[in-house]
DNA sequence: GATGAATGAGCCTTCATTCAT
DNA sequence: TATGAATGAAGGCTCATTCAT
């Protein structure tokens, strides 16, 4: 017999994961008070204990959550497509429009896990490599099926459209119409196709 | 006539420069303290504040030099080389070198700084857009030189660039043998040359 | 008619009691948790409160059934004896041996209830008090009987035996091997009787 | 050229202690709050830290203070001495005049400390096994000028000695006139020397 | 100019106790 | 009756910044 129910429950760790989510971006990690994040999820600062470890895991799944998302969003699109160029354009798209929709979440995780030897065993390292894998495997298969020319390294040609899609994305979020994304997508797209083309 | 010479003041501020980067770059911003910077400065805590007013200032001072550095090198070697496939290369190399000889400031740069609201009037963000416009007006010569194919777009071009640049650097720091780095270069080169070649 | 029956009350008061005493004793007073008694009983945090009061009270049962149980060794062991010298040797092979067989609660006792102002009108104290009148009782019979010489003030006498019987004990618990353990309860008995002797 | 006097930061550091005591003593260690040391002494809370590490160290300092005072009287009382049981005399008198003087860092002491595994090599330690030798030395000295009897183990005798002295000064301390402590002091040691006597 | 003592706000985390379920 | 979610106060410690010396 529960106190409360698991829906409630649930809520609650929904709640907290969002106020958390809002407050790191705003301020930064460091710069987050969990007092802060309890009053944004309506509760007390305790209680936030009873859900997350510390406020280390907290982000920690803050981040875990939003590479989820992409996950969701990402694995389908790449599904729905055939061929090399048809896939890499809708993973480009993709990519561009995630960063673009969550820019705070994306600096969050730059600043703070990036890099960070203190996450690497963390649960959002581990979904950020299962992301960056299906940018791999997809150039994989390419190879195999003799769409690539020769002498492309995998790994740098994902860091070369990951990279650009970041710097993109960047000066998007601040500057940029909106509008544009989509054609600046495909332009890397375009780029970047010619790159390897046989 | 001051209390202490010119001379002592500038070797003072060079001291404390080089003493705070090296803390910063080991413990990061928030983790490096005034205290440990003087320390390794060999002066006093309080002596910093007549130099830089304030641990942030302190930072966005490490972070301008560490640009000034890089602009003192790349600039020359852009120089030195002709046509829009020479100087191509020759300023990922240098980038990727500068990337791989500092990896700690480049950390810095992008967990403290590119994307944090509080350092948008900054001096190190001043200088990070003055090092963005040597590419681009690499990239713009080459466009009206007609060396580069119709529709594409220089800023695009460069945050494909970069971001591929700095993606490499980082795998390239942690895991991969440093005598590929040279390799990868041209090989980016090549990808990006080949993208936008006529 | 109860809610639950009289015996099973009786159960979870001494299931309740003996998790407290475990974990006081591992981890001292403050530092134990009311939840980890509630786990180490198998019953919930709140539940504790139906049947005791606070975590202080907790604590001060815990203690008072240690005296119960001493008690309940102590006095038929002298009831045993016959004389003063036998009566006390008793005593102080009895006191030894229940500070050593456990250590923890006598420095529980010592630790957070001797001295303590708010613990004056606890129930420990009570039976602390009761604990040291048998001794009390037993030279005020030797008194009576003559048997010990003239100016030798109960409570004194008790002060030593109990105090040198508990210091030997410290001692013991940790260096010295377990075996000298009662040859040293006859040598302290020998060094008092000699000293108190007509 | 310190911001302030040494002088000055021997009497900060003095005061510290001197609240440190005071708030120790009448609080017990856990309930104390460094804050209300820092108010006690008038000071910040943050430069307790800069006289002392930690609130553990600052116990510890405390404590190593008291033994310090208690063996600067306890010295020259027993040198002042000739013979085992004028030294006796002297050292039961000395100590317990000690407990009376100052009931409350006993008790602290013996709360926190003794038996405390993590004190085990804390200064305060240090100087209780240095008071405890005093007595020891004491005891063979005594021994070897054949002034005991036979078969005395010396450790069980510093036991008895400071154990009693130790529940007399309980006793004396909540309930007993001032007025008869040296009385009971002697009677204490005529009891121990009647023990030892050959 | 130079020092470093002093400040004091701020923060994460724990936990006894309560009370809605 | 029993649960355990929820509270919220408390506390040790750090550190950027200031200012008396």
């Amino acid at each position: 017999m529960p106190a409360i129910s698991v829906k409630r429950m649930q809520d609650r760790s929904a709640a907290i994961l969002e106020a958390a989510q809002r407050i790191f971006v705003a301020r930064g990690y460091q710069a987050a008070a969990i007092a802060e994040i309890a009053r944004a999820a309506g509760i007390s600062d305790g209680l936030i204990y009873r859900y997350y470890e510390s406020k280390r895991q907290l982000l920690d799944a803050v981040l875990a959550a939003f590479f989820e998302r992409i996950l969701n969003v990402l694995e389908p699109a790449l599904a729905a497509e055939r061929g090399f160029s048809a896939k890499l354009r809708a993973l480009i798209r993709t990519h561009l429009q995630i960063l673009m929709a969550e820019p705070g979440l994306c600096r969050l995780f730059i600043a703070e896990v990036r890099g960070a030897a203190e996450f690497s065993d963390s649960e959002a390292q581990a979904m950020n490599r299962r992301y960056s894998k299906v940018f791999l495997d997809l150039i994989r298969d390419a190879q195999r099926a003799r769409e690539l020319r020769d002498g492309v390294e995998p790994a740098l040609l994902r860091d070369l459209v990951f990279g650009g899609v970041e710097h993109l994305a960047w000066r998007a979020m601040s500057a940029r119409a909106k509008a544009r994304i989509a054609a600046d997508a495909d332009l890397l797209a375009d780029l970047v196709l010619r790159g390897v083309a046989r």
